[in-house]
DNA sequence: AATGAATGAGGCTTCATTCAT
DNA sequence: TATGAATGAAGCCTCATTCAT
């Protein structure tokens, strides 16, 4: 019985879901959702109380996953080269899975503003990743393997370099003449770019020091 | 008259301009603009049909400006490293007087991804551009200013870097806790950052060569 | 089992007696009502067919036995003085436990004039107290102890006189100032208020004749 | 044009008013009164912003005249037994107008106490209007018109003889059987029933005292 | 007996657009 | 040219009720 239910409420989330990041529908109607899951629109506010709360929902969840990975992944040991490189995989990988996320958080930050708050780590979390970072980017500038540069400005590179492609693809994908075919290929390839960007020689291993 | 109809004319598209791409009101309700500009709602479908139209109109006039600009810019005779060094000024320069615009453009396209044509220069003239460029920067590649890259990629990149700390800006206020004095700042600084990545070593002049 | 039942029963039907007429709350949602009462909304539907027979079912009971006992008073042998001093203690008894019944009644009545029929005696049992009562207010008013009038303005001048307070208490106790204390001490006060305005003297006794 | 306007205004408040306070169709929805006005739904969102608001409208309009010859007739410088009559008159006329709006009233305060302060002359006026009536009372008790009695209950008996035969029209209809011809018939024998039930003996003018 | 899930009807409101002047 | 009035489509939400266990 509470598996019925969870399956009628996993549907609708999913739906929404697909509506709103695969299918870059974000204005998806309430009619529309429930149509797409087969189910009366009634039952999603049954179950969600509002569209609101639906929308965030599945934006939470959506996000969760990746969020957790990427913190784990600054968080660990390894080099700053191959946290890097990590961190693109994962990128990538998330907006294979959800092709018009980005490009909606970064909308969505824009209107309001005061809700991006509500979508990154805590302060204090991040002033410790900041710190992590901050000293490895020191190292990497020490060993010549980077060009002396604010940790700003790095961590705004590597994010321009990593999202902007995924959330401008039609417009890459017209501006090259890509297909669907071409681009996941074009994402691909994003990797070793953008680590031949940022790092002038790589380091695989802390070991090298 | 005519004077008189021009006028209010051009009142209602400033005013939508100024909702649309400065305030970020994208979804400004044709009420709202008709207050804005104290005009009569109804006189907005008068002037240009339908709302719609209206936002076209608005957009197009926008862009036009800094693509003409633009276009001029790759098409001269300068170096690439100059081209890509005023081609960021442009960038910039844009997104301080319409902060919205380039965030509206990527997820305009994302919606309805078959505009995008309308909005980027004709086949032919992108062709040409294109055959410009590989050439520029096969030839950096051959001086070893910069590192091998396709002309895709090394134009991925230089849109990235350029444009998403444009539309990201909420997001790297946030993160770096900047208020508008400081974010400009930082926009100011990314001219080097975006060349200090792009190329290993400046080149200011043809005759380097 | 069936102990159980009636206990479920009872306890949804009081429970909407309580939102319905001690509370107020006439138009409480079978959703409302179930969680107060903390059962399932279906098993109100379950019991009691629909949200309309459940409430009919609780007026009906609620109202039955202050009917029976007004029927009782006047179809006695007591004096007209004693019947209404009775009737007053009833009517003001009642409305300490059920402050919102004869507000609903009223208004209900007025919305579906055919539903009053249901809710008053038969036709025969009426017009046997009509006749009763007429002839000892012809007698009252033959004794000097009541001014000349007619049965029915005799009747609405009690009903009104009892009934209007309770009715319209927020009324009475925002134009007085009441709190609950004053406003139930006011009512105290009613029973021999009425009596005074409507007899001219007492008569407790069918022997003083 | 304003005219026409007007003109719109004015039917759709006078549908609603005649809606709500003549046919006692308290819930009346925004779609039968446009139907009943004979125009489109929106409309009255166009010019009422909400349908509360459009009741709110519609109330205070209705009680308006009313309140303010109630005012009128207390403030001024009759007899009190002047008063009480003309007071009757008032009341039974405009319950003839519109016979479910002190049924509404009654039920409202009930539902929202807090709105009845809003319906009621502001503090400073009436406690000017108690000490005239007080003052009054106390001379016709004095003189022996009529019987000691606070001024409280002396204004709940006159609200009650008044206002109660109004609001439970359909019982006293089914009580007595009266149509429409009979209840208005009934209606009007109670100014004088009221007056006699109040007062010992009249007193028509200042000057007998 | 009891429940969670599901439904359909109906209500309010907003908005772009059109009409009549 | 300009405007207030009017419209129809569409959206969200609530509720009583029914269904399937």
């Amino acid at each position: 019985m509470a598996e019925k239910t969870q399956q009628t409420e996993d549907l609708i989330k999913e739906t929404a879901m697909r509506l709103f990041f695969q299918k870059g529908h974000i204005n998806a109607t309430t009619q529309e959702i429930a149509d797409e899951a087969g189910v009366n629109r009634a039952l999603i506010h049954y179950y969600f109380r509002s569209r609101d709360l639906l929308f965030e929902k599945v934006l939470h969840e959506t996000l969760g996953a990746t969020r957790e990975k990427i913190d784990y992944i600054f968080s660990s040991q390894d080099t700053l080269y191959n946290k890097i490189s990590r961190f693109i995989d994962i990128f990538i990988d998330q907006n294979i899975d959800y092709p018009y996320l980005e490009n909606f958080l970064v909308t969505e930050m824009v209107k309001n503003p005061d809700k991006v708050k509500e979508l990154h780590p805590v302060e204090e979390k991040r002033e410790k990743l900041r710190r992590i970072l901050e000293e490895q980017i020191q190292e990497e500038i020490a060993s010549g393997r980077i060009e002396p540069i604010s940790i700003e400005h790095f961590m705004v590179n590597l994010m321009s370099l990593c999202n902007y492609p995924l959330i401008a693809k039609p417009m890459v994908q017209n501006f090259f003449g890509y297909d669907e075919v071409g681009y996941k290929k074009f994402l691909l390839e994003r990797r070793n770019v953008v680590l031949q960007t940022m790092f002038k020689q790589p380091n695989f291993s802390e070991n090298i020091k």
